[in-house]
DNA sequence: GTAGTTATTGACCGATCGGTTACCTATATT
DNA sequence: AATATAGGTAACCGATCGGTCAATAACTAC
């Protein structure tokens, strides 16, 4: 009962979690958020909580739709490899090319809040040690068939892949001229085959 | 003439430096500016312009310094492949491990304003391609020595190992339990023999 | 209809932001 | 000693920050 909401909540929540993505917690204000999600400063606060309250949603909403085209990509890989590679290239273009590359939201957030933030550290610290279990089981999986090498553990290379992945999002950044991550992941593959 | 500092200039830099490197460029104010380098807001602004100025010359202050470490570190290595490793442990420890991973306050930098500050994005864009000259010339030389694999181009190879060292550097910002960037590094170095 | 409940709205709040300025102090030159 | 020059200091500035609140509007239950 009483009135109800006159916007979509999950379009908004999307809309925040863009302007924070690509400015970052602190250069985000209320105003920035107002114009973004077309919304009164009080009806944000009434429906997400406060702006830290609102950028952990946000970072949770990135997480889950990454989390499931992960898995759903992970499904449909033929064979670990090739899951291996959807891992590094997913998502590549629309974080690590172009003119804005806005990197990944979940790495931008660890460096600019992480030292300092610890409930926004530790809430990506455990979407990556998620992570670092399926990719684990996937490197199992591919060494077993012969894909990948066995004279290291599973997991320190589930590990190294996810710092190659994390460098290739936070450096392009840096927008080096004719660099191409792409390039980068074909020989990152090499390491572990 | 006139009336003399009564501070030191460099070690008032080094001081704004270390606050930016942990905190980031948002988050620090100009109060936190004042007692890190003990001085008052006026003098800082006299001696150093305003808060982005100084960020600059912070950053430029670190650049300094890490260049001319780094270029240490390739003199005195005996082999190309010993200073890549130096390359990518270097400054490991400090920014790297221990509770507080600040990470490279380069990347920091790149990470939290690289899409809307295009004077500390381009900044940062020539010290990394001056590194990545760097980078190649000592990968050409090992490849002629059998050191590094012939079948890509130095420049292919400089990149990737740019990409992995700013992977270690963010990622640990994570502090995923267990992980050991060293142990990544030799992963990364055997993809590249 | 009325009562109860919740969303929307915009004015409003104190605190803090980066930045300036006027005054005082310490030195070098003469 | 007088003067010129530059650094130190703290009060002060308007703007913006994140956040609150009272009035109004839109709905449901009765």
């Amino acid at each position: 009962m009483g009135r109800p909401r006159e916007f979509d909540e999950t379009e908004a929540l999307s809309s925040a979690m863009r302007v924070f993505w690509l400015k970052g917690y602190e250069a985000t204000s209320m105003k920035d958020l107002m114009k973004a999600m077309d919304l009164h400063k009080g009806s944000i606060y009434k429906a997400f909580g406060d702006k830290h309250q609102l950028f952990m949603s946000a970072l949770g909403h990135y997480m889950r739709q990454g989390g499931e085209g992960m898995m759903r990509a992970f499904d449909e890989a033929p064979t670990p490899k090739d899951a291996v590679r959807s891992y590094l290239t997913m998502y590549l273009r629309q974080c690590a090319c172009g003119p804005t590359a806005k990197g990944c939201f979940m790495m931008n957030s660890v460096v600019e809040l992480g030292p300092h933030d610890e409930t926004v550290r530790s809430f990506i610290e455990s979407f990556m040690q998620r992570m670092k279990g399926k990719l684990s089981e996937l490197i199992a999986k591919g060494q077993a068939i012969g894909q990948f090498r066995t004279d290291r553990e599973p997991v320190e290379i589930a590990e190294y892949l996810m710092f190659v992945k994390a460098g290739i999002l936070t450096g392009s950044k840096v927008r080096l001229e004719s660099q191409d991550p792409f390039r980068v992941v074909e020989l990152a593959l090499s390491a572990i085959e």
